[in-house]
DNA sequence: ATCGCTGGTGTAAGG
DNA sequence: CACCAGCGAT
């Protein structure tokens, strides 16, 4: 195998056995891991059904499935067993579903399904949204989960207190008795059948002889289990993965796994995959100045032949709207030089910060797609339409049955919902069921039985139909029947306008997934096409023709780009630091932080221009923000930079803000000190040059507040060592004063009100 | 039953 | 700032 270095090629080599490879960042790990699995197929004859690999997103499943078509043919990939964690779990279960009390066609619960339901749960309980908010509750079931618990073992265990554990333990019946599972359970469900002593497990651990496991820095203690036991009977168990890139603590991935791995498999073969071919030698450099510092690693390096290319640009800006119209200037630049947009990446650390960027990048016209963030299956329409094809195939589902029961409005109000569902708590049915005990009960007026028993009918009269249409086509019914497309047509806004070109988009994903499905051979089902709904990630989508990307960090794990703005490296951005009292800055949130910081980096193959602000709206108030220290560790040499880094420069307003930005982010509004240079540009990217202090763009026109004076008008502007404006104040009229006395109000840079 | 307002509240990352 | 629950008005 000419294409691979010595050390990949003992990871293809390598057949049986538990195996461990630490593969650092652009070290050709998907090629070698592909390659394995192709020498399995060819040269151990391993019959592609029995070879299970795991990959973390559904896209890079498909990728690998991809490179494996291409080295050993459309007809052994078909039968390969590669997907996420989730979406095998989904797929035993489909099998399996009987074995912990599932039915055939169980839905998938995603947050907001989980969200209504415990919500449901905790108003019957008669339980306060302040004392149990449920963002709060369902992170405890979810650990719970996580950590294999279902609320008869958390009680055993005394792990909550008695009230989380009968919220638990609600929430979970409420969830059998509507026959759905939510992420959690798929994890769990498959990892309890896959250990049970039962016939089930039995076949489940002798279903696979060969067992991959990519991004194993990620997975959790459930995920760990289930595929121990999948491999336990052959042992031919291949884990890899990068400690220094494990950025999922935060949802119960566990390094240590990764790094434990040969307690647990003491005769492990260990490969570590050290040489980079993806970028540059700078930016390698760069990478490796941030993660050095990270508290525990195994012990490794990584390392480039490549040559160093240019330095890694580190940009200073007043606020995010300078950020931005840089960043999408430069593209733009980039583009006209020739650069397909699609190889260059915008990162930033949270969903928030896409706004100012998506606005700048509108304004000289450069497409762009967000990856991640408001998913269009989360669009209220679309989980509307979803909504009632679930119930239609799963009537037990009482969170779909409420979302849609008067959706068009139809004239069943909450009275009404509310005896169904004291009906259907009394008899220990699901909403639906309860619909023909309620009418024939006297306890509705007659126009409210009219009006459930047209409910009933309705989806009655599609779920007859549902086996003989096809799953678009009854979508297509659904609109219709339900009054959701007509009610849609009645209202002439452009909103209404825009609800039923997504449903339309949806009805024709619908028919995309019949097309392939029966491409490979498959019946298309509504069953099929719901399953899949449920597991794609909003992150499965890709930018197309020369579209830039932008998305989180997280997101831009195993993705590469010739060129990456990565964007808003402040302190409290990045590493992030949330109001959140209750989660500190422990050194662990740190490191993860850290390595976040590294998993940015190490995406750039050529290029990288890193950017951080003085000011930056979040939550609607101005923070003032210091760089992120994460900068101080990127050594001089291989970066050039605007201001130098925060260890030489000195702090202006004489506060130290990173730490009062933390305690009390929007009370810090320093003025500005002595020391900070107030420059008159028409240009908004600021240039660098030798200035060595806080830069502040202020010009005729700008908003500044004075203490004594109030909110006032700059007329002109006299920089120097002294900074002084004429500006004109409501209170007193026309002023000059010393700038460190003013405040500059958000955004007033730009001359608009 | 539905609309629309307001005031209080929360504000990371994703399968 | 954006969202939503809760409320009063229609």
């Amino acid at each position: 195998m000419p294409e691979l270095n010595e050390p990949q090629c003992q990871a293809v080599a390598h057949t049986r056995g538990p195996l461990i490879v630490f593969a650092g960042a652009g070290s050709g790990k998907t090629r070698t891991i592909t390659y394995r699995i192709a020498n399995l197929l060819a040269t151990e004859r391993v019959p592609p059904y029995r070879i299970l690999a795991v990959t973390f997103t559904n896209k890079a499943a498909g990728e690998m499935r991809e490179r494996l078509e291409r080295l050993a043919g459309a007809e052994v990939t078909r039968d390969l067993w590669i997907g996420t964690f989730h979406s095998i779990c989904a797929r035993l279960l489909r099998r399996y579903h009987a074995a912990v009390g599932l039915g055939k066609n169980y839905v998938i619960y995603d947050d907001a399904d989980q969200k209504a339901l415990v919500g449901r749960v905790l108003k019957d309980m008669g339980l306060g949204d302040q004392a149990y908010p449920p963002k709060l509750v369902l992170s405890l079931i979810s650990r719970e989960k996580r950590e294999g618990y279902l609320p008869a073992d958390t009680r055993r265990a005394g792990r909550l207190d008695g009230t989380h554990a009968d919220i638990y333990e609600r929430y979970q019946d409420a969830l059998v008795r509507s026959d759905a599972a939510d992420f959690d359970d798929l994890l769990l469900y498959g990892m309890r059948i896959a250990e049970s002593d039962t016939m089930e497990g039995e076949e489940l651990r002798n279903r696979f002889s060969h067992v991959l496991v990519d991004e194993f820095q990620d997975t959790n203690l459930i995920q760990y289990r289930l595929i121990r036991a999948l491999a336990e009977r052959t042992r031919n168990l291949c884990v890899v993965g990068d400690d220094d890139q494990s950025i999922y603590r935060w949802r119960g991935a566990d390094v240590r796994l990764i790094r434990n791995f040969k307690h647990d498999f003491p005769d492990a073969t260990l490969i570590k995959l050290e040489q980079n071919y993806r970028s540059t030698g700078n930016i390698v450099a760069a990478a490796l100045g941030v993660i050095r510092n990270a508290r525990e690693r195994e012990p490794k390096e990584l390392w480039t032949d490549a040559p160093p290319g240019e330095r890694v640009r580190i940009r200073a800006f007043l606020d995010e709207r300078e950020e931005s119209t840089f960043v999408a200037t430069s593209i733009q630049r980039e583009i006209a030089r020739g650069t397909s947009g699609r190889q260059i990446a915008v990162f930033y650390r949270v969903h928030a910060q896409s706004r100012a960027l998506e606005e700048a990048l509108r304004a000289v016209n450069v497409p762009y797609r967000i990856i991640g963030g408001m998913k269009f299956f989360e669009r209220a329409e679309v989980k509307d339409l979803l909504a009632y094809l679930r119930l239609i195939l799963n009537p037990k589902s009482d969170t779909d049955l409420l979302r849609i029961i008067n959706v068009p409005a139809r004239g069943i109000g909450d009275k009404t919902v509310d005896r169904l569902l004291a009906r259907a708590a009394e008899d220990t049915t699901s909403a639906f069921e309860a619909i023909d005990p309620l009418i024939a009960s006297d306890e509705l007026g007659g126009a409210a039985k009219k009006k459930l028993a047209a409910f009933r009918d309705m989806i009655a009269k599609l779920r007859e139909r549902a086996d003989a249409l096809r799953p678009s086509e009854l979508a297509r019914r659904v609109l219709e029947a339900s009054g959701y497309e007509a009610a849609l047509r009645e209202d002439d806004s452009a909103e209404a306008d825009a609800r039923l070109g997504n449903l339309e988009e949806l009805v024709g994903a619908i028919a995309e997934y019949e097309e392939e499905a029966e491409e490979q051979g498959e019946t298309p089902t509504l069953a099929g096409y719901l399953e899949r709904v449920s597991l794609v990630a909003n992150t499965d989508v890709e930018a197309q023709g020369s579209e830039v990307s932008l998305m989180t960090v997280h997101a831009a794990k195993g993705l590469e780009f010739d060129t990456v703005f990565l964007t808003g490296m402040e302190e409290t951005i990045f590493p992030y630091r949330g109001v959140d009292k209750l989660r500190g800055d422990s050194e662990e949130d740190l490191d993860e932080e850290r390595r976040l910081a590294y998993v940015a980096i190490t995406r750039a193959r050529r290029r990288l221009v890193i950017s951080h602000v003085s000011m930056r709206q979040l939550f609607g108030r101005t923070h003032w923000l210091e760089p992120s220290r994460f900068l101080d560790d990127i050594p001089e040499e291989v970066a050039e930079r605007d201001a130098p880094p925060r260890s030489e420069r000195p702090r202006f307003g004489g506060d130290p803000y990173r730490f009062r930005a933390f305690e009390r982010p929007w009370q810090s509004r320093p003025s500005l000190a002595p020391g900070t240079r107030i420059v008159e540009r028409d240009e908004p990217v600021p240039v660098s040059d030798d200035w060595d202090g806080p830069e502040v763009v202020l010009r005729p026109g700008a908003t500044v507040h004075h203490a004594t004076f109030g909110r006032g008008v700059v007329e002109s502007v006299e920089s120097g060592s002294s900074p002084t404006v004429v500006a004109r104040f409501a209170s007193v009229g026309r002023k000059r004063v010393k700038a460190q006395f003013l405040e500059l109000s958000p955004h007033s840079t730009s001359g608009e009100p």
